[in-house]
DNA sequence: CATGAATGAGGCTTCATTCAT
DNA sequence: AATGAATGAAGCCTCATTCAT
């Protein structure tokens, strides 16, 4: 019998030295060379362990989008499950509290996706899809209060407020008044959600 | 004698070629010679009128802000000096009613730039110059309204929620239902400025 | 008839702006812009005066040895016509006095030359004339004083040392004392051509 | 495990290349491409064993340098270290001997690096730092004849006149009467140290 | 004579990927 | 699994030279 396979463990060093390099320098310009350093690792080994340098980016927002989803769940199982406006919340602040303050590099790293997801069909499609997943979420806590009527408009509108959050904080350190998202966001969702409705728009 | 000078139009195609390929490849897979094709230049030319491609990509920084500023400033020609609460909504839709649907190009291009603002320095400090001035703009409008107190934080919350449509519309075209932007930041803005106002937290 | 041609006065210009450009870039390195610039024309005329860049390059190698000769017929001038010692010394003091510690623009360039010499052949050409007229004008002068007989070694000699002064002045500033290069040339050749002398090597 | 270092067997084929290239077409004129035709590698891999070009003309610079402490090395051995004299003479034959008849192309390279120090401040830092030591190094063996005085002055002299007949040799072949460098710099050195002392100059 | 735009070749360098060990 | 050398294709940029005006 060989040695046990460390190959998990290799893929995990990988991706976060990608994770760190990108978030300094950019996917283009964030050598595999430069990764493969960053891991503690050889050049060769990377392509051992990834078919190519953007398998080891498509890993890379399956994990982001992992994480964030492990602290969409911890919050949602702090909020009683009837309470269907503090669960909107929740799901705001599992992505806004620690989110934008507290991982630059995991949301220069998600900014980044976003715009390569605009050029490489490949990454469009795995980013595509774990948005729409996180959206389709969103859009199911939010229906619970509106119910079905605007709830994917709602949804969308607190989401790109979000996604702009993201961008903001990572392109303009200080931007941003530090911990003013979550409460903005969350006072959106309010007047979205609890104000008197306007009849909706053409 | 000699001959007139041509720059400024040469420079007008050189950008033009930029938004083009960059919208389509993202900039660091722009070359300088797909630039230039796209421009109907030859290659040589390009460095001849810029001095590297990154200035091309600061000249674009720039004409798209210029742009989308005349945008603003003819809606709120159209709206009533007095009429604080109608200014906000005029810059929003300065932003959102023709950009977000309307010229992809410059969405896709303008979202790639937020990312090459992230990692290189002359980049962000063009980015960070057009968005602060951007923002303390809405920022005065929104004070009209409010009176100085939160403008910045509502103020930075639409503009958040600006970035972010331009972003989900570009990565994900399709998941943003048509026309909804404008209306959903809109009544954001409703929700934050004309609501009772809620205590500021901490 | 036409205005009067200028074109003397051009020449004139660009190849003061070679010498200058050469003196802190190398040849290579010196593009023709900037010896336009240099020169205060446009890069355009440059061809118009000259053929190619080369050209620029032989018409000074042959101004730089008119100037010196210049300086060596003034010296000479000045020292009797029997007096065949004192005319070695004034050809010496005429390559040195001024020459290494007055003008480090035309020493660079030489310098420059020299290397250059060894690699372009038309270079070659110009550079070996020169360099052979001046040799012969030291050995004839060095004749006088000790017959034929090893005139062409002893001239040889003193004519490399001056050259190697040249090169040592040009390349490390500050080495060779100040003022120095003359005095211990003129020993040298008080050395070789009033001591007794030593029995030619085979 | 992996594969042994062949890294500075392949950097000596590198300098080798250059080496033979820059003989021929001086340093500019020298492609990276080339150079690794010369060495039998692919141009890729010069610069994975090299930061930059110029990494490998310092490299150069330095083998060059060793090279002709070793043959000074070598001569001053065969001589009796009471010998002052003697050393002297052993110090110009290790310089002149052997180099400027028996190997054109370092001459060739070191004329040319010569002139490349003028220009490129990162040459020049090594240059004088090798032409420094060296100097010193005559300065030493020529302090033991005269005593501290005049030693600077002197050894600056020969080996200005060493560094002439480098440039000589190399940009006019045949002009120097073959062998007659050594000889003639012996004698110089002679008229210097040993003819009685004319009194110092101002 | 003069200008300055235009061309196109070529140079240095980077880099994803492959491969011998 | 792992190493690090090797390859070859681009990419950015510079530049001598030409040419329309």
């Amino acid at each position: 019998m060989g040695r046990p396979s460390n190959s998990e463990e290799r893929r995990q060093q990988i991706v976060a030295g990608l994770l760190r390099i990108m978030a300094e320098r950019g996917y283009e310009r964030a050598s595999v060379a430069e990764i493969a350093r960053a891991a503690g690792l050889s050049p060769g080994l990377v392509h051992y362990h990834f078919k190519d340098k953007q398998e080891i980016l498509l890993t890379l927002v399956e994990q982001l989008s992992a994480r964030v989803r492990e602290r969409v769940a911890a919050r949602l199982a702090r909020v009683k499950a009837e309470d269907a406006r503090a669960r909107v919340d929740a799901f705001l602040e599992a992505f806004l509290a620690t989110g934008a303050d507290a991982d630059p590099a995991a949301v220069a790293s998600w900014v980044t996706i976003s715009a390569e997801a605009i050029q490489q069909p490949e990454v469009r499609a795995i980013y595509e899809k774990v948005v729409r997943e996180d959206l389709e979420h969103l859009e199911e806590l939010v229906g619970a209060v509106t119910g079905k009527r605007r709830a994917r408009t709602v949804a969308a509108g607190l989401f790109a407020a979000i996604q702009g959050y993201f961008v903001l904080a990572a392109s303009v350190p200080g931007l941003v008044p530090p911990g003013s998202a979550v409460g903005t966001v969350k006072r959106m969702a309010a007047g979205l959600l609890d104000a008197a409705q306007p009849p909706e728009e053409a």
